[in-house]
DNA sequence: GCCAACGTTGGC
DNA sequence: GCCAACGTTGGC
């Protein structure tokens, strides 16, 4: 069982879309950093993720979501209409991949960047660090614990 | 293979 | 809107 924190651009796409999807469940597509991608592709099914806006205030988590189906390629880099196309992706070997996942559990309010600073014990997590901007990245289980800890 | 230029991210 | 951080690109 390994922990995550996914983060998002809400304006992109933010914790009400993947409520309004079937099943509150989507692929998570137009990852192209390729040390998020890795971390990705070791997501294993039954994994739990932290769902993190960024840029748009109030930033910080707003629920966890769960790893339903593990990683297959992202149909949008062989897409010319889409934003995230990669011209340089081949179907006989994808560069990019997407993981499912569904809607675990609800924060109302969402747990904020501000309040996970305010926290003991989260001092050394990733998303706290200056200049870290990976938009997949691994949680600690004692990190997990004291954040979903903050909502019982 | 180096590294300067460039583009993007994301908190402030 | 600013700008630090940092990944990617491309000339050499």
């Amino acid at each position: 069982m390994q922990y995550w924190l996914m983060k998002s651009d809400p304006d992109t796409y933010g914790w009400p879309e993947l409520l309004a999807e079937k099943d509150e469940r989507d692929h998570w597509e137009g990852v192209r950093n390729y040390q998020a991608r890795n971390f990705m592709r070791r997501m294993k099914v039954g994994d739990l993720a932290f769902f993190y806006h960024s840029v748009i205030k109030p930033l910080g988590i707003f629920g966890v979501v769960k790893i339903v189906r593990e990683a297959y390629p992202d149909p949008t880099q062989f897409d010319p209409k889409s934003k995230y196309f990669d011209s340089r992706s081949k179907s006989a070997d994808p560069r990019w991949s997407v993981v499912d996942v569904q809607k675990h559990e609800s924060y109302d309010p969402p747990i904020t960047l501000d309040e996970l600073k305010q926290t003991p014990g989260l001092e050394d997590m990733l998303v706290l660090r200056k200049g870290q901007r990976l938009s997949i990245m691994p949680v600690t289980a004692d990190e997990w614990k004291i954040v979903t800890g903050l909502r019982g």
